[in-house]
DNA sequence: CCTGTGAATTGATGTATGGTAAGAAAGAAA
DNA sequence: TTTCTTTCTTACCATACATCAATTCACAGG
C-alpha cells in the first residue's frame, strides 16, 4: 500500500463508478490495467483449489491495486479484484505507470514507492511466519485503523490468514482481558 | 533474491572471507551495509521474543542481502545476518547500490530488480496464507532446488514457517507416498 | 415496518502442527 | 580412527486453530 498522494497525478483520467461487489479482474484473465482508488475500497484476493478466498491486498482511497505480475509479464492473472464498497476509480494502463522515456526524478519516485511496498511485504511475511492469531489481529488494527473500521471482520480474518470464527474468538478474548 | 549477474559489477570491491557461523549484522545495530555474496551462503533472520529464529532470506552466490529498511531509513536493524557456509562476500555501502546521480538506465535496472523481489515476496505471502506444511515444502524445493541441497532442513523449516520436527514428518509422508 | 440475506458469534468436535524428550545419524574436530 | 556436536528422526502428548452446525445480529430492499 503506497502513501504518496496520487489523486492529483491522475486527475485527468476519466473516473469510473463501480458498485459494491463488482468484479474488475478475474483469475485467468489477461490484463493490462491497474486501478487507482479515488473513493471507496477494492480488494485483491486469490481463490485456492478448495474454493477458499485469501485476501492479498486491500485498496482504499489513494491506493493502486493490480495483478502486477500479470501486467508486467503478460501472464494470466492469479488474483481477483473486486469492490467491497461503492467506489470511484481510475483505470490505468501499464504505460500510465511507467513510461519508457521516464526521467530520473520519476524513476526515483517509482523506486521509493516500490521500496515502501517491499517494506510492508517484509513486515507481513515476518508476521505470517512468527505471530499468533491474536498478534496478527492486533498488528492489523494498529497498522490499518481505518480499514479495521470499514471492512467486514471476515475479510480481516482472510487477510491475516485465519478463519472468521477464530477471529471472533480472538476478539472475545481481547475484550475479556480488559 | 535477484537474478541479474552482479559479480562483474562488484569485481573492483575488496573481497572479504567469512567463516561459517560468523555474524555480520545483529538486531539493534545501526548499519549502512549490504552484502553481496560471491561464494557461499548467508542468511537473514529474526529472533522473536521467545528466542525463536525465523529465516527471512537465504543469500547464496550472486545475491545481495541486507536489512534494507534499517539502511534506507537509518533505523535499528531487526535482522541478524550470518554465514551458513564459509563465504566470500563484498561489503557494499548504501551509496554503492543507488547513487544520487543515477542515470535512467541504472534506475530502470534497479526498478526491475525491485519488481522481481516484489514478485517473490508476493508468492511467499500467498504461500504462507494458504498452503499446508507439505505444500510449502514442495514449493520450496521446486523453487530453490540448489538451496534445498545445501542448507540444513531445520533452516528450510524456519524459512517456510514450520518446526524442524514437522518438516521431518512431512518428508516421511512424502517418501511413503511414492 | 417486515423480511431476507449475509455477518458475526458460540459451542462441540476435529486435525494439523507444535512441544518435549530421547535416540540415531551425520559431520566436524582432534 | 575416536570423540564431540549438531542435525535429523521418532514417539507421545499438547494445543492453537479449523471445521461444522446452529443461533443471533445487522441491515438493505421491498
Amino acid at each position: 500500500m503506497q502513501e504518496i498522494n496520487l489523486k492529483e497525478h491522475f486527475k485527468s483520467f476519466p473516473a469510473k463508478q463501480v458498485k459494491k461487489g463488482e468484479i474488475l479482474l478475474r483469475a485467468g484473465d489477461f490484463t493490462n490495467s491497474a486501478f487507482f482508488v479515488e473513493e471507496g475500497c477494492l480488494r485483491a484476493y486469490i481463490i485456492n483449489s478448495n474454493g477458499k478466498e485469501y485476501i492479498y491486498q486491500f485498496a482504499p482511497e489513494n491506493w493502486i491495486v493490480s495483478d502486477e505480475e500479470a501486467v508486467l509479464e503478460k501472464k494470466e492473472a492469479i488474483f481477483y479484484i473486486d469492490a467491497i464498497e461503492d467506489s470511484v476509480i481510475k483505470v490505468l494502463n501499464s504505460g500510465d505507470l511507467r513510461s519508457p522515456d521516464m526521467n530520473v526524478d520519476a524513476a526515483n519516485k517509482h523506486i521509493s514507492g516500490l521500496q515502501r511496498k517491499l517494506n510492508s511485504f517484509r513486515k507481513r511475511i515476518i508476521l505470517l511466519l512468527s505471530a499468533t492469531a491474536e498478534e496478527r489481529y492486533e498488528t492489523f488494527i494498529k497498522t490499518y485503523p481505518n480499514l479495521a473500521q470499514r471492512v467486514p471482520l471476515k475479510m480481516i480474518a482472510s487477510y491475516i490468514g485465519i478463519t472468521p470464527e477464530s477471529l471472533s474468538r480472538v476478539r472475545k478474548e481481547l475484550v475479556a482481558k480488559k
